[in-house]
DNA sequence: ACAAAAGTGTTATTAGTACACCCATGA
DNA sequence: TCATGGGTGTACTAATAACACTTTTGT
């Protein structure tokens, strides 16, 4: 394994990607449990090179853990606080880890760089998650998709940032018609009301729900999907930009 | 004056703000005209010291323009484009400026530190413009309150910056209730809708606007306010929390 | 024919807009 | 008493929510 560059990274400056994802009717974002830790989580993140912008920064940050290009992402908020990990319990448990993992790659320089303070960009992502391939980056030693409401506690101000992220989804699902970017291709008309309901945690009516969406004039109606239920069949929709 | 202590900061990394005033039924910010050009204006902004959060640095940033404390303001977006200012047409501006200005005080590293490629981190304020007293930052020429739809052009990407920051203040008026903060003390009705007239260059029914303000049920209604003129004498309202 | 769930229509409630009118003020 | 602009009530319209019903599917 190469020797860490921190000389090609901006300094003090760290991307931190809430990847949300939709499987069986729950909302679930990608958690990774670090490679310098015991038992330590945290949200996949990374570093921007000199050479390219913080959305592009983002962008890799994502392809190295999905496999995918053109997710949609958006920045939602900045993290600045000066405590926030110089204060952290978890940053002694990381340099610590560092040191035991390849005392080679990460000299001192380099711990001290990456447990130095950081400010953080906080990104969202929407995934198919069917499309997902995960895959460890570097600092990696597993990757998870759980669901919102059962995340283990994470390093430094993480799971606080997931609530933030969760805060600005809701706020952007219905605005921007960002949704279908969590759905397959083809849906039906319950599955994104399903969707719906696992982020903003409560029910529509069904009738109400197919006429606020219908009317949005996005989707296109498909062939019926016949599963072998004993009902009828539902219609098949596709995102119609 | 003291030399420019660089090491005190976080590197590639700043703040600049787009303060909001309301005045004269105008919505105003306020911009700087720069030292180190000869016709260069830019927002008001600053770096961040290791020591202190994002929002301590952007509040002390706003309070060396103003003079004033605990000013509203808020975050709303990250520019972080590699080219936003490596690339700018003021940069090289800048370099002469500075050696020009001082060359002691600003010596080639401090130059290079100053016109590298910074990410840059939006707050808007808003201020009512009566207690404002503008003082000069270190940077700054002289500041000076301008329409938003009368501004010269700015240095970089700022004149973008006011645009998205307008936009976020659009967004938000209405739904955090914050327009108040570019009011004084107390006010008539007429004054909060021609406030939200200059925000949103649109007009609104006095009645039905008037409703939808005391349905939010945050004014309190004081006294009458008797100003001479030959006809009812309207409301004063003050922000109650 | 029946159960299950999809899909549609119709009414009720609420929020938002438009119009008309009355009121206080000082010349 | 008049012009001016403040203030209020009512009717209209659109958006949303609630309720009732019909249709399709496979057993």
């Amino acid at each position: 394994m190469k020797e860490f560059n921190l000389e090609q990274y901006l300094p003090h400056l760290s991307i931190d990607c809430v990847i949300f994802g939709y499987e069986g009717k729950e909302l679930k974002i990608l958690i990774s449990k670090s490679k310098f830790g015991d038992n330590l989580w945290a949200l996949p993140g990374g570093y921007i090179k000199k050479t390219e912008s913080i959305d592009n920064a983002a962008s890799r940050i994502l392809f190295e853990r999905t496999d995918l290009k053109n997710i949609y992402l958006e920045q939602f908020r900045v993290f600045g606080s000066e405590t926030r990990i110089i204060q952290s319990s978890f940053n002694e448990t990381m340099r610590a880890g560092y040191r035991q993992y390849d005392s080679n790659r990460f000299t001192d320089e380099v711990i001290s760089w990456l447990t130095d303070r950081f400010v953080c960009i906080g990104y969202y992502a929407l995934v198919d998650i069917q499309k997902v391939t995960t895959q460890t980056g570097e600092f990696d030693q597993l990757l998870e998709w759980r669901n919102i409401h059962d995340l283990p506690v994470m390093m430094h101000d993480h799971n606080d940032i997931v609530l933030e992220a969760l805060t600005a989804l809701r706020l952007n699902l219905d605005s921007k018609l960002i949704g279908f970017n969590l759905l397959p291709e083809v849906f039906t008309m319950r599955e994104i009301q399903e969707l719906y309901e696992a982020v903003y945690e409560r029910s529509f009516a069904i009738n109400n729900f197919q006429k606020k969406i219908l009317d949005l004039k996005v989707l296109e109606r498909l062939e019926k999907k016949f599963t072998g239920a004993q009902n009828k069949a539902p219609y098949l929709y596709r995102f119609a930009k």
